[in-house]
DNA sequence: CTTGACCTTGCACTCAGGTGCAAGGTGCAT
DNA sequence: ATGCACCTTGCACCTGAGTGCAAGGTCAAG
């Protein structure tokens, strides 16, 4: 018999809001184990992991829609490891390619700054010159 | 004498949609130079270098927002000149922290591959554990 | 048996950066 | 003078991840 937690107390021990839980529950993530007499949501500790793991992916960058995958994967089978293993790649990727792009940004945001401290003052914000002329990756 | 462009030449010219470009004016990024005679936008040169300094600040990562400012700064006073470096500097702390971020979440989903390949096929999907234990940075 | 904290539902709103649509006006070629 | 492409306005809608609010129900304490 683990403990039951109420909508609140679980918000509480996830570190998060109530109306998020219900968010999340609305967007199929979680249900509750079951309703109480007065209609209460009532939760497991499984919920309470699941919320957590849901934090936790969110916080690498997976959309919830990419975390409901996650959660539906039956564990265990063929199948569905290879199914997280290419949402891990597919991620990977994305992450991969955003670096680059913020490598780049950071390039022309230093080379701006450079020439906006080089100039006269009067003169600086021809940076925005440098900016047109750098156009690229976003 | 420059040319004049009609709302869809100018689009065109940047290679963006007009309706952007009246959500722009909408928000107060840009404007026609005048009107026909039959209410029509038309618009400069200016308007088109503007529209790609535009285009070109957005994709190192400025909102609308601060390109508004960008563009505001009414170039050669020192108080604008530092309003420009102000907001690169802004631009660039935020690149940096992203940066970091991203090179944190691309080790954790590295180590969940590895994991996923190393073991079992069949087990292979408590990478959910590792994406639970290594929560972190988002 | 009332007070207050908590819960329920449903619906609308937020942000950013747009997109889509309808009803009507313009400009030019045929 | 008619067709067609283009233009005008205003308004509503989209994504993603929530937040806020109102009207009402529940539960435990005093």
């Amino acid at each position: 018999m683990s403990k039951q937690y109420t909508i609140s107390q679980l918000a509480h021990a996830a570190d998060i809001p109530t109306t998020t839980v219900r968010y999340y529950e609305r967007v199929g993530l979680i249900d509750p184990e079951v309703r109480s007499g007065g209609n209460y949501r009532l939760y497991s500790e499984e919920s309470l992991r699941k919320l957590k793991f849901i934090r936790a992916a969110q916080a690498i960058g997976f959309t919830l829609d990419d975390v409901k995958d996650l959660l539906a994967a039956p564990s265990n089978t063929a199948a569905s490891c290879r199914e997280v293993q290419s949402l891990i790649e597919k991620r990977l990727d994305e992450v991969g390619s955003r670096l680059k792009d913020l490598r780049h940004v950071q390039r022309v945001l230093k080379a701006s700054l450079e020439k906006c401290r080089d100039t006269e003052l009067a003169d600086c914000c021809h940076v925005i010159e440098t900016l047109r002329e750098t156009s690229g990756a976003g």
